[in-house]
RNA sequence: UGCCCGGUGGUGUAAUGGCAGCACGAGUGGUUCUGGCCCAUUUAGUCAAGGUUCGAGUCCUUGCCGGGCAGCCA
């Protein structure tokens, strides 16, 4: 395989870069987030993208918030954004900048145009424009205003700017082409009354850019040279060019790239806020949520993240990239990172009948991460009375099982292997308690006869446990494409029912009264895990479930 | 029936006229004090038809299929 020598697989907008750095150029990108939404994973994709490049060429990346409409946006944003962004790794150092500090720039430069009679002020309605707009086949008609003198023009924007007129009653258009085939370039509007005062400037505009114009000026006056925007936009590249080139100032290169789409969620910003608004997802945050807030709470390393966004590449193919990808790339860094714990979440009382009512304390060893060495080990108290997990014992197990049963011996992890000589049932004939002979040989784990058990289960003290409220997440949606076009159903309709389940009285081993909220730890043999940012205390552990550990046995018992 | 963009295993991608690779998923086997990890192995692909060429996934033509565009949203 052709790798560059960043070991990163090439894609096409690497390979423009390439060639333009051959050439002298320089990297300066932007990511341009409108404060009117948190971020979610397909921002992340962008992310990487914009300060991915900028990082490998030796270049910069600007943080730009793109705020040109008022209505919709709000400094809660603006800070939720920044901190999402810090968090995924990225650094914007000075280089902080909002479209609405250029907003004198680019009022000057609007009066360019009319001055050149490239721009005019429109007094049709919305309706009327778009009537005279045309359709996908037909051109479109000429504005009855499109030939006001530069003079009258000039003076209606002015005034338009302090108010002086009704929100909607004037536009200020460019004056490209009603012919045109690409519909953008049939006279775009460029600035639109709207009385509404901003987040930020307060009730100083009455006339607000639209996106078309702002946004290669924006791009222009940061002196951007590759401004990476998603395939949306495609269509609007000749008007980013066209603008630029009529102003005659900096101008940036546009590429587009195909957004994330990834199965099993969605990820428009209208869908997020109506799951949220429904009630149906707690908040932005919510760990179900393709968020970047939603995935930090549910433990996932922002790491993960990245190495996903590395793997599928950049194209400009429409495609959905596979959760069980992303869900891959979180096993792969928590694997290596995650401290392993034992917690029982269905805990299933176990007695050990022949070890002495009045032992010592009995610690063992147990590993910290078998995948760092460095992680070093812990000490871990054994009792006679223990839980194991209710899913570890089964009175008639079918020919795979491997685990505990009536007569059967099995390992409890770095302890001792313990054979089942009872088990005790309830009225209704659960299982409530089982009666073990443990092996005072096998202190450790290992037997010095050599033999063998089939399973090893993990296990907690029932004296020395730690009470715990377990939450456990499962995909969103049951649909692969919840929102597929030509599905007129609501996308809600396929939110899977089970995807938030609350398990109470886990048992947890008690190293984890220490719990670090900051870190994924792996329940081993379940899962990983985090304590929540929200209701997790050391008197009252919550932890998430990040993800489940892969599990052959789960698949080959599905199958059946 | 206008304009723009795109079609490589189930999924995501690489191959820049020269052996169609990689990752995920799925299957099988091995290993194992996590039914995890790891290792080995199997499955499976260039939308179609022409053309250029010694040679085409790649270039050209036509067709087919998919996506986007008619906000004073971004």
């Amino acid at each position: 395989m052709n790798a560059e020598p960043s070991g990163k697989p090439q894609n096409f907008i690497r390979e423009i870069i390439e060639n333009s750095v051959a050439g002298g150029a320089s990297v300066h990108t932007r990511f341009p987030p409108e404060p009117n939404g948190h971020l979610h994973i397909g921002h992340a994709k962008a992310m990487c993208i914009d300060f991915g490049f900028a990082k490998e060429f030796g270049g910069k990346c600007n943080l730009r918030f793109d705020d040109t409409n008022p209505a919709k946006e709000d400094m809660e944003y603006v800070e939720a954004i920044q901190r999402d962004v810090r968090w995924l790794g990225f650094d914007w150092d000075d280089r902080l900048f909002f479209a609405s500090d250029y907003f004198e720039r680019m009022f000057e430069l609007a009066v360019e145009l009319i001055r050149k009679g490239k721009a005019y002020v429109c007094d049709q309605t919305p309706e009327e424009i778009r009537e005279y707009r045309g359709s996908l086949t037909e051109p479109g008609r000429k504005s009855p205003f499109r030939n006001r003198s530069i003079e009258e023009n000039l003076d209606l924007f002015e005034r338009m700017r302090t108010g002086e007129f009704e929100d909607g009653s004037k536009t200020l258009r460019a004056k490209i082409d009603m012919t045109a085939p690409n519909l953008n370039l049939r006279d775009p509007v460029m600035y639109r009354i709207v009385r509404f005062d901003h987040y930020r400037l307060g009730d100083s505009w009455r006339v607000y850019p639209t996106y078309d114009w702002a946004h290669g000026i924006e791009d222009s006056i940061e002196g951007i040279t590759f401004s990476l925007c998603d395939l949306d936009f495609e269509n609007h590249r000749p008007l980013y060019d066209w603008f630029l080139s009529e102003l005659d100032i900096h101008h940036p290169r546009q590429i587009e790239f195909a957004r994330l789409n990834l199965s099993y969620t969605v990820m428009s910003k209208r869908k997020l806020m109506s799951l949220v608004e429904s009630g149906m997802v707690s908040d932005w945050d919510d760990p179900r949520m393709p968020t970047l807030s939603g995935l930090r709470r549910r433990g996932v390393p922002p790491e993960a993240i990245r190495s996903f966004c590395e793997t599928i590449g950049v194209t400009k193919v429409n495609s959905l990239s596979d959760i069980a990808l992303f869900e891959h790339c979180v096993r792969d860094v928590l694997n290596k990172t995650a401290p392993r714990v034992m917690a029982v979440i269905d805990p299933l009382k176990v007695v050990i009948v022949n070890y002495p009512e009045d032992a010592a304390d009995d610690e063992l060893d147990a590993v910290n991460n078998p995948e760092d060495p460095s992680a070093g080990t812990r000490k871990v108290p054994f009792s006679k009375t223990l839980y194991i997990e209710r899913s570890d014992f089964m009175i008639d197990p079918p020919k795979k099982f491997f685990r505990l049963g009536p007569g059967r011996e099995v390992r409890l992890r770095y302890a001792y292997f313990i054979r089942c000589v009872d088990y005790v049932q309830n009225e209704e004939g659960e299982v409530v308690e089982l009666r073990c002979e443990y092996d005072p040989e096998t202190r450790g784990g290992n037997a010095p006869d050599g033999r063998k058990v089939k399973a090893t289960l993990h296990w907690v003290s029932a004296e020395h446990a730690i009470d715990a409220e377990v939450r456990l997440y499962d995909r969103l949606f049951l649909k692969e494409r919840p929102d597929a076009p030509g599905d007129d159903s609501d996308f809600r309709e396929y939110l899977n029912p089970d995807s938030f389940k609350a398990l109470c009285g886990c048992k947890l081993e008690p190293s984890l009264k220490n719990a670090d909220p900051d870190i994924t730890y792996q329940f081993e043999r379940l899962g990983y895990f985090r304590p929540d940012c929200v209701d997790h205390s050391s008197e009252s552990p919550v932890f998430n479930r990040t993800i489940s550990l892969r599990d052959s046995w789960a698949k080959a018992k599905g199958k059946t």
